[in-house]
RNA sequence: GGUCUGUUGGUGAAGUGGCUUAACACACCACCCUCUCAAGGUGGCAUUCACGGGUUCGAACCCCGUACAGACUACCA
């Protein structure tokens, strides 16, 4: 086809559009940003909530903008309207919002180069295919569902590469008329690339995380626009990642297989290439082998998962930081004091193959970020995630507001403080004998070390014993003390020498204390709850035993 | 079937030709500390980097082949 004749099929095709490329070029100039800053995006479908990949994506994104005094920006991805979900796009920010990772730009915030939904830019790729049309780069393909399907199907059989290229692209040649007469039939068609590339030669490729790629070069005429005039991803990613200015194209590596496509647009828009980073995908162990984690089989692939278990987004964040860099962990224990913004991630220590998503370092985390919190901010904390998930307990909480963060602030000051807690629903469960209601109302069931304690000898300790004003030092001295005046040996070390000489030793006695008050045999540093819930609650629990196991 | 990418312990990984008798962290086990647990301390846990061949004085690191795994192969992103 001749270059009028292009001309004509484009005014035909598209008899709307009135702005040419450089309307936009000029509309969205130049970022004016420092040398090196990076402009990343983040390109979620409104297909539901969150996914971790999508979340790690958007946080390595958000961490290399801020890194490098850039822009993070979110686009939302809408092209495809029948997978669209209602509220989707309020789901994303909401989840985003939750971990804190706050866009420089999107349809919420606004900024120089939206509309930063892609359904509102039709127009804009429109303006660019009728352009490619002109250019002989585009052209409108007519071929059906079935008649592709056959295509495949033939492709499948014969064993080579299956899609629409060379002689199965039968529209790419049609003439002015015969495009002209299917028209006027109003048949239904899409518009492809006309692919200039050769699949023998090779094309290679630099990824910022995978480095040197070599792929044969792009010859398929692949889509670019749908029937409805809407544009399939690679279309969309281009130009928007053109205009929009992105320097930095961060996304899953199911895209790699892709890319050779993508060069090809950008060349052939005579746009400047952005830099890639494929990311590994996050993965689980199942029966059936490692696979990517999936939204719809796994829990802890949905980022409110975190939320609803009481996991702290902090931790999550911190755990999202080691797999981001492999060098984060050890720069973390090092730098305990600092946050995760101080740290500076680089795309050389990423993965490169799949990463499986570690539950137990998860909790382990989290278990160092509760240990270096005080017991007023877990308290607070912890108060939050009951209000949210647990009600009953949350007006506990606030009626033994002082008691509790006495419990949890116990061993704190050491320089080794517990670390028994990893979410905040463990709290209600590991301090159970802190409440009262929850205490009684357990009947020691929590107990089940199979051991009766007689309470004639712990009450006497108490009552004749016991001194709330003692320091810890004192109080295991007369512990101690009692212990050997009633026959029990001062230590295990030298019960466990002569066991015949004593009926047992100190631990015996702290374990029945313990038992009575607690309903456990295992908890924090015994003194400190027994100070915190005084004698005449030591002697309730007491006594309350006693009636329990006559 | 085709294209691409991987493969270091139970797990995440460090490692880019000699400093590796393979770091570090999680998990696990043992011992120590100790009134219990948690924490902490010490030690154990890959004689070897999927397998086979090659290059080299020398290879986990470079090359070739095989096996296995993953991604893509849509008018989905």
């Amino acid at each position: 086809m001749e270059l009028n004749e292009r001309k004509e099929l484009a005014e035909l095709l598209f008899p709307n559009i009135k702005h040419d490329r450089d309307y936009y070029e000029k509309m969205y100039p130049d970022r004016n940003l420092k040398e090196g800053a990076m402009v990343t995006r983040f390109g979620p479908s409104p297909t539901g909530f969150v996914h971790m990949g999508s979340l790690f994506g958007s946080f390595c994104d958000a961490v290399f903008a801020k890194q490098t005094d850039g822009v993070f920006y979110l686009r939302i991805e809408d092209t495809d309207q029948k997978r669209s979900v209602e509220n989707g796009i309020e789901g994303i920010f909401n989840d985003l919002e939750a971990f804190n990772i706050v866009p420089d730009e999107s349809s919420v915030v606004g900024g120089d180069y939206g509309p930063y939904i892609q359904s509102e830019r039709t127009e804009i790729y429109q303006t660019y295919v009728k352009d490619l049309i002109e250019e002989g780069y585009a052209y409108p393909c007519f071929m059906s569902e079935e008649e592709i399907a056959q295509i495949r199907e033939e492709q499948e059989l014969s064993k080579i590469k299956i899609g629409i290229y060379g002689h199965y692209a039968v529209d790419r040649d049609l003439s002015l008329e015969e495009i002209k007469e299917k028209l006027c039939n109003k048949e239904e068609y899409v518009i492809r690339l006309k692919s200039p590339g050769n699949a023998e030669n090779e094309i290679e490729v630099v990824d910022c995380i995978k480095g040197r790629m070599k792929f044969p070069e792009h010859d398929m005429d692949t889509v670019l626009l749908k029937k409805d005039g809407t544009p399939t991803y690679h279309l969309a990613h281009v130009i928007d990642d053109h205009l929009m200015h992105t320097t930095h194209v961060i996304r899953g590596d199911e895209w790699v297989a892709s890319l050779p496509l993508h060069i090809q647009l950008f060349k052939i828009l005579g746009f400047k290439i952005p830099k890639y980073a494929h990311t590994a995908p996050i993965t689980k162990k199942d029966e059936g082998g490692i696979r990517k984690l999936s939204k719809r089989k796994d829990a802890e692939a949905k980022v409110s998962y975190y939320e609803e278990v009481g996991i702290p987004i902090e931790a999550v964040k911190l755990y999202l930081a080691t797999i981001l860099n492999s060098n984060f962990e050890e720069w973390y224990l090092n730098n305990s004091d600092k946050s995760i913004e101080e740290f500076t991630f680089t795309f050389d220590k990423m993965a490169i193959g799949g990463t499986l998503f570690d539950l137990d370092k998860l909790n382990n985390i989290s278990k160092t970020y509760f240990s270096r919190k005080s017991g007023e901010e877990v308290y607070n904390e912890t108060l939050e995630y009951a209000k949210k998930f647990d009600k009953d307990y949350a007006l506990l909480l606030e009626k033994y507001e002082d008691d509790m963060i006495k419990f949890l602030s116990i061993e704190k000051d050491s320089d080794r403080p517990r670390k028994d807690i990893s979410k905040y629903s463990d709290v209600k469960e590991e301090f159970s004998y802190a409440i009262d209601e929850l205490f009684y109302k357990e009947n020691y069931a929590k107990y089940d070390g199979g051991k009766q304690f007689s309470t004639s000898l712990i009450k006497k300790y108490v009552e004749d014993v016991l001194n709330l004003e003692a320091t810890n030092e004192e109080w295991f001295n007369d512990i101690k003390e009692f212990a050997v005046e009633n026959g029990y040996a001062a230590s295990p070390k030298e019960y466990k020498k002569n066991p015949e000489n004593y009926i047992g030793h100190v631990g015996d006695i702290c374990e029945a204390l313990r038992v009575m008050i607690t309903g456990r045999d295992k908890s924090p540093d015994l003194f400190s709850i027994v100070k915190i819930l005084g004698k005449s609650r030591v002697l309730e629990r007491i006594n309350r035993y006693e009636n329990l196991t006559r």
